[in-house]
DNA sequence: AGCGCCCCAGAAATCGTTTGCTGGAGGGCT
DNA sequence: AGCCCTCCAGCAAACGATTTCTGGGGCGCT
């Protein structure tokens, strides 16, 4: 059990040639069952592992895949690294996560070691303001990248998304059919783009239904976070009795800062999350949200850049999948008129 | 740009040989600042970024570092991991999670692909009952690791943890002085270790005080399955009105159960959890906990990690790390007499 | 015996780097 | 002129695999 065995030592011990000790590696050639139950044997003693950095420099194909995210803690993301792994991982697959904390600078860090270590595939939610630069230097080096949830306008690489819009339009809808004329939109930080388009979907409605002047306020995206800036919005605006969130770590924030408020969130203040993550149906009171399934989305995720692997060329692949409402309690009907 | 540029292609470009290019990329060795300035300009404008697999395949070392860990969507995991990217992305490397979601099975295929990688080092928290094969596949292949929370009764490997039957002494002792007799320990699955450790600490309290029969209730560690367990719990021994949980997921969980049935956490029935997570602080009521600091966990288990790789030989250096009792709300004295 | 086929040995090229070596060109110094 | 010293070219050997090629031993078949 002296060093790391190479090839070359597994051959020696089983009495073969290195070619041939490949060839039983790797499955391929013509090899009779007796040479290949040595090699196999040998193998097994010496605890032989290749080395794959070796064999992906000469063959060039490279079964390790990353996945950089924006925040690993959100669990609809983890949901989806889940589905993701789950697919990759049956096909042979290694998948490492990457996190950037929505850092521009220290994204840019992480993807350019992710390109020494010049892995096969990445799939990839850029940070926010993530520059140009970033995207062709991915570009640049030929690598299949899906990109995930946002793509900050680069449209060169596959894309798998939500149709934000038409969520936040169904989001506001349902309020408006529900009597809400001072609706708001809350949560996530300026030029996300996943926030712009969830933004344009609210505004759309607001304007078409002639309701009141929209409100849309900042927070980052975590429940202390989401219930400090529903006071600082209470305080601000208290007329206001609908509120569309920016995901479901903002939409319990909210409602906890109304309870400690003294307000009923669904009889007094209405809210509507985003991503259904499971806390939202155990939720005091149950949280009324927009669902997308995060398993699915992974699934879809790993397959699209399964075949973009395999056909590195042709034109970028998008699709979208729909959010649905899922109603629970944290919605009702105005009681108080404006 | 064409192809994926290699070094003789910058070399070439800058009128240099290859070694000297080499020598202006490391820095090493004694080049005139002309030359490197040629050289660094036509891998400027090549793009060219050097191919760490070559690089590490001859020269041996190796800036990729792994962190296995069972449970990613943790959010205390979460800033574990952040703590961790921190200090090692600041000395240049680049580290990538694996997500064993707690299957030994899953795990030893993600481990085995990560040998074939080859990287420079692993912070491991291995899965529960994780075969003693495992520990020495790692071990046999002389690759840098920290156990990180459990060792499952490997003491090779450097190791960071918690002193986890210190902590649930103390919570235990906690709920004891308020006067509190039946005392459950709820949550975790059997043979987890560091869920082992913590039922040792509450059995041992139990005993010395001579408290009532100890009673054990296992639960996976997510709020919804802590809060049907905490049902499950009450249900079977409605004489329970101290609990220690496992994780602060748990506990509020727990809490969850229980003002659903209509009691109060920390008056009619006393909450401990673990972890300090950051919605303990604003959950209501506010959660009674066990601290540690995740960050502070992470930075030292990144530094240990640097030590073993600086220092390749000697003996296994171990630390643990003591939480802290964090009384708010969800534990109070005894009310009713037992 | 002769022929063909299956299986494998052995050698060599290759992937993109790093690293050690030899040796030479140029400059500064005595 | 002679000598040393700095800076770099150019060559070559690694690292550990994959892959292709040639060639030959052994076997079965006619």
């Amino acid at each position: 059990m002296a060093q790391r065995p190479k090839l070359e030592t597994v051959a020696k011990r089983a009495g073969v040639s290195v070619a041939t000790a490949s060839q039983v590696m790797r499955g391929t050639g013509r090899i009779s069952d007796k040479t290949r139950k040595k090699v196999l044997d040998a193998a097994q003693t010496l605890h032989y592992v290749p080395d794959a950095r070796a064999a992906a420099m000469r063959s060039g194909d490279n079964r390790e895949i990353g996945f950089t995210i924006h925040q690993i803690a959100n669990p609809f993301n983890a949901e989806v690294i889940s589905g993701v792994s789950d697919l990759l991982e049956s096909e042979g697959y290694l998948v490492s996560i990457l996190d950037s904390q929505d850092d521009p600078e220290r994204q840019r860090r992480q993807l350019e070691a992710f390109i020494r270590g010049s892995r096969g595939g990445l799939l990839w939610v850029p940070a926010h303001d993530t520059p140009k630069s970033t995207f062709e230097l991915l570009r640049n080096h030929r690598i299949p990248t899906v990109t995930f949830l946002r793509r900050e306008g680069f449209d060169e690489f596959d894309h798998v998304g939500i149709r934000n819009s038409e969520a936040t339009r169904t989001a506001t809808t349902h309020l408006a059919v529900l009597g809400h004329r001072n609706i708001a939109f809350l949560g996530g930080l300026a030029n996300v783009e996943t926030r712009n388009q969830r933004i344009a979907g609210y505004l759309s409605v607001m304007q078409e239904r002639d309701l009141a002047d929209p409100i849309v306020w900042e927070s980052p995206d975590d429940k202390m976070s989401g219930m400090k800036a529903m006071m600082a919005l209470q305080k601000a605006h208290p007329e206001v009795t609908g509120v569309v969130c920016n995901g479901d770590m903002i939409a319990l924030g909210a409602c906890l800062a109304l309870t400690r408020m003294g307000k009923q969130p669904g009889k007094d203040v209405s809210v509507v999350g985003f991503d259904n993550i499971q806390d939202a149906a155990v939720a005091t009171p149950p949280l009324t949200t927009m669902a997308v399934s995060p398993r699915q989305l992974g699934r879809r995720l790993a397959r699209t850049l399964l075949d973009r692997i395999r056909e590195p060329e042709g034109p970028p692949a998008v699709s979208e999948v729909s959010a649905e409402l899922t109603v629970r309690d944290t919605t009702g009907a105005l009681t108080r008129p404006s």
